[in-house]
RNA sequence: GCCCGGGUGGUGUAGUGGCCCAUCAUACAACCCUGUCACGGUUGUGACGCGGGUUCAAAUCCCGCCUCGGGCGCCA
């Protein structure tokens, strides 16, 4: 449709084609409005009955809501329009009539629940705030890729089928592989690892996830995007600061190029792009200040993990995005480098936004003879992942790397309720369709 | 994995044993209306997740099933 002038950009007295979803028909009687709406906004086409030809007006009268219309007529200047301008048609084509029963409303007087919602994702698309939410990703996205480059980390992509897990631990997705046993990659940890072993050094990776965990909260998904940086030459302290300078950019793309997107969100007040530096606690602090906030009934001590109620009040208490570092050893995974001084401490941190962690990193072991300990330690059997840890034989830089949750990121940048609406078509413990 | 709480027209809801052949909004159908912008008005259409039980009487109480949401654990 080369000729097709998007509803935003229909100027006056030009005779335009502009195509798109019937919202809404309001028929006064001897003058009727039909509605139009697409990607760019929507604009008013006039009826008038007794002047107009009878065939073009029960054309466009009679298509249900939310078909899709191409018209063609001139385009004039009308203060009592909505937009300002107004379409008088000369042709009206309905080019796909909808039912007249809709699985929900995308005018929006009619609130739908989530379940239907994503039941029906392109109906909810059409709704200002879903569009908004998934233009807002895709800036997102686009913000954190321009960050990554800034700090010269190039962008990989890591197979998701897999032979092996990461950590053992964690439930995996088993599947067939020409008859052999395999998995759906959990995170690209070791992969990531592996490339910045070579001289391409940092790189960055942003892609799917799955975990098989039956968890069924607001903050999990069993297939999320992993937003993923490694670096060669680098210690935690450096990979935080990468990982600070991702997220405000992230956040700064979106202040400066969604403005209307926020709008649609009622987000325009109260969005800001977080201060920086980001406070860096050690474990033992945050368990102190979690302590002190008596919002637990049994105290923390040194060696517990931080349980969701001890995060939201350390949350509220810190007000903003803040690192825990130096973790426990014990409860950081094998490839995480233990402090040099203090072998029970590790270089593990994660970032927190008040309301849930949003990333966890660290310095990573890239001496052999550690690591296997580590695995044996951890009670993995080093064999099975003889392709990762004989590359460590063959001269292995010190790198430290990180994952940032991007539907996390996304949902607390905009206040979401729920982690499925950062999503277009969420897998939970329920769901696998659409 | 453990533990809670829900399922009423297409959608969102009211309804806690009889006043319910079920409320309201929106939608849909028909009619009226020439400036709406959540258009308005009149009339109408349309629902108690499934199966069993208790009771004179069940949307409402009990049991099973299906299904959805949430809390915790764990994590991103």
């Amino acid at each position: 449709m080369d000729d097709r002038t998007y509803t935003a950009d229909a100027t006056p007295d030009e005779t335009v084609t502009v195509a798109g979803w019937v919202h809404e028909i309001r028929d006064l009687g001897g003058i009727a409005f039909l509605i139009l709406r697409d990607k760019t906004g929507r604009i008013q086409i006039k009826f008038e009955k007794e002047e107009m030809d009878d065939e073009l007006v029960e054309t466009g009268l009679d298509a249900p809501r939310e078909s899709v219309v191409s018209v063609t007529g001139a385009v004039e200047e009308e203060p009592r329009a909505p937009t300002g301008v107004e379409v008088t048609p000369d042709s009206v084509e309905v080019l796909s009539a909808a039912d007249t029963e809709l699985p929900l409303d995308p005018t929006g007087k009619v609130e739908a629940e989530l379940p239907t919602r994503l039941d029906n994702r392109t109906l909810d698309l059409r709704r200002e705030a879903g569009q908004a939410i998934f233009e807002i990703r895709s800036e997102m996205q686009r913000a954190a890729r321009e960050a990554f480059r800034a700090v010269d980390a190039t962008e990989i992509n890591t197979p998701k089928i897999v032979a092996t897990g990461t950590e053992g631990g964690t439930e995996l997705f088993p599947i067939t592989y020409f008859g052999r046993e395999a998995f759906m990659n959990q995170s690209p940890q070791l992969f990531k690892q592996l490339v910045a072993g070579s001289n391409v050094e940092r790189v960055f990776e942003i892609g799917p996830i799955f975990r098989a965990e039956e968890h069924n909260t607001p903050r999990h998904l069993n297939e999320a995007t992993s937003i993923d940086f490694e670096g060669a030459f680098c210690d935690h302290h450096e990979a935080m600061d990468v990982c600070e300078s991702v997220v405000v950019a992230a956040y700064e793309g979106v202040a400066e190029n969604c403005t209307e997107e926020l709008g649609a969100l009622d987000l325009a007040e109260d969005f800001s792009v977080p201060e920086t530096p980001f406070p860096r606690l050690t474990y033992e602090e945050a368990i102190e200040r979690i302590n002190a906030t008596g919002a637990l009934d049994e105290q923390l001590v040194w060696g517990d993990d931080l349980p969701t109620e001890g995060e939201k009040a350390l949350g509220d208490d810190v007000g903003g995005h803040y690192f825990i570092t130096d973790w426990p050893a014990d409860i950081k995974p094998f490839y995480i480098m233990d402090h040099d001084d203090d072998e029970t401490l590790s270089t593990g941190f994660d970032l927190m936004h008040p309301r849930m962690e949003l990333v966890s990193g660290g310095q990573r072991e890239h001496r052999r003879e550690q690591l296997i300990e580590g695995f044996e330690a951890q009670g993995l059997d080093p064999e099975a992942f003889e392709y990762y840890t004989k590359i460590f034989r063959y001269g292995m830089p010190p790198h430290a790397g990180w994952a940032i949750g991007g539907e996390r990121l996304l949902m607390t940048m905009l206040e979401l309720d729920n982690i499925r609406e950062a999503v277009l078509f969420p897998r939970d413990r329920q769901r696998l369709s659409p």
